[in-house]
DNA sequence: CGGTATCCGGTGGGATACTG
DNA sequence: CAGTATCCCACCGGATACCG
């Protein structure tokens, strides 16, 4: 019930929390990515990222898909065919990472560096 | 050393996961959105944020200060005061926050939506 | 192929108490 | 006022093994 800033600031952070808890997932974000150029099959999603365990990929997947972000589609033949896809939401989300992304590139560095310069000091 | 879409993805996955260690902190996007319109101190942070100890705010700003997103300032009088302002490289940060946020309060009802309707599933 | 089941170690973060 | 210092626990995510 304060004036301005603060309760702007609080009314927004319980939604927001909820998206980095989302995005903040180990590997979402990279498969959210992954699957912007197109459908993809769970052996092929594995493969792409390399070091992560099936227990792992099939988490962030069923996350994603019980937020809506990302669609799984079974074919029920021998040997199964699972494709998992972005839905009009995980593709509108993209936007935001993308954000983030380009951020990242650019101020990477600068973090690094700022890290560095702080273990110097501390090391002093 | 494959081409096209995984080395791409791949290649912006370090950086960005480190840019999410960072902003998936509890209370580091809260934090840096609080100083978005002029320095504080730890006490006000605190106050406004409400429910965060003050290990975990001590923590995040720390963490914040180390990635050169936050400047801290100590005014050694009695009592101590510490200021804690963005940093040219926290207000650049302050974009994809922003497209981060608009995203989350656009798309939060839907998010929450499609997880009842997954728990509707699930309890049939 | 695309999972589930089980175990388990590291860690983020809260509660509480004390300090310069 | 603005912190440290402990303790502690839930949970995330990896390893491994088994299944339809």
């Amino acid at each position: 019930m304060k004036p301005q800033q603060q309760s702007h600031a609080l009314a927004y952070c319980g939604a927001a929390r909820d998206i980095l808890t989302i995005i903040g997932a180990k590997w979402s974000v990279l498969v959210v990515s992954l699957l912007e150029e197109r459908a993809k099959r769970f052996s092929e999603l594995k493969r792409e990222i390399g070091d992560v365990t099936q227990k792992s990929l099939t988490t962030v997947l069923r996350e994603l898909e019980k937020d809506g972000i990302i669609e799984r589609v079974v074919t029920p033949i021998v040997p199964p065919r699972v494709d998992y896809s972005l839905t009009p939401l995980g593709r509108s989300l993209l936007v935001p990472i993308k954000s983030l992304r380009i951020w990242a590139m650019e101020n990477h560095p600068a973090i690094v560096q700022s890290r560095s310069r702080y273990a110097e000091k501390e090391a002093a």
